[in-house]
DNA sequence: AAAAATTACGTGACAAGTCATATAATTTCT
DNA sequence: AGAAATTATATGACTTGTCACGTAATTTTT
């Protein structure tokens, strides 16, 4: 028998739409879908990188700050920040700087030219989150980041706890 | 005046609070925690990869099907799928056959082995859903993909569409 | 004060995604 | 039927993210 012929298309329909209601399968497409978003709008408003926007948004609000600063802000890996800001100097965007209180900090801070490269990009950006919530109301905004705060505190969860928990199911 | 004394802890603060609230910033660490957890469980159950995982999931549920059901399934590339087959059938996991009905297609189907990978997996990542379900109720969980379903559709919309609609704030 | 532990950062190696482009097969249009 | 468009897959190039490990500086312990 061929295996044209095993195929099952209502089967596979059906898998799919289970497959909605998983959060864990679900996230990879919403992530990603998300980051080309905010790409492509990027692209418009200057060319930056999703790092060197989130950088030059950082220090543009909240002035400046150590490289680990910067990754607690952005719930990264400091070496995300670690490779993108030598480049971030090379293009004139910031100045990094060895702290003098604390030898192994570096401190970082937004220069003229990498202000005008966030006001380039930011009225864009700032139209995205304005699209959002012309969709979502602030009480829903809170609602689902609500569920993204207990859905953290869940991955939070040492993996032996979670095995060890069978009997409570 | 040094850069140290520049340093605001306050509006880091502040800034780090805000961005709590903005739904794409908490999206990648969101995802790539989900994604940390589901590879240590994977390599507790065996050492899959996470797209060898869905796949093999997925051809237990659903019966052979083409890689482009693959890719529709797991809401990704078909690249992805195309990159990571050769190596599973390998790895004596799958088969792959050139479709008789449509030459351009290739069905995948799972072998005994691959079967036997999935049923070394398959408890570990149950017990993973099975403690979400005890965090989160049917109904919570439906909300939150509800979220997620709204969410999406946002991302679906045109980039000049999202930047035409300034009159609208 | 010396030793041990922790912290900040840099860097190499890897996974999971994307896109763009190429090719072959199929379908649609004229 | 032939031409044109679409679809399925493969592959190269790239980004974002992780972890592990190394080194230097700081803090904590003894």
């Amino acid at each position: 028998m061929s295996l044209d012929s095993k195929i099952d298309r209502d089967r596979i329909q059906r898998r799919q739409n289970r497959e909605d209601l998983n959060v864990f399968s679900r996230l990879p497409a919403v992530y990603s879908t998300s980051r080309k978003q905010g790409q492509q709008l990027l692209q418009i408003g200057g060319g930056l990188s999703i790092v060197e926007w989130r950088t030059l948004w950082d220090l543009h609000e909240a002035g400046p700050m150590t490289i680990r600063d910067l990754s607690t802000i952005q719930r990264t890996d400091h070496s995300l920040l670690s490779r993108a800001l030598p480049d971030m100097k090379r293009k004139g965007y910031v100045r990094m700087e060895r702290s003098e209180e604390d030898g192994r900090q570096t401190i970082v801070e937004l220069t003229d030219e990498g202000r005008s490269a966030y006001e380039t990009a930011a009225p864009i950006m700032a139209r995205r989150r304005a699209a959002l919530r012309e969709r979502f109301s602030d009480e829903e905004i809170r609602t689902f980041t609500g569920f993204l705060d207990r859905f953290e505190e869940f991955l939070q969860i040492p993996v032996d706890q979670i095995l060890n928990q069978e009997t409570a199911e």
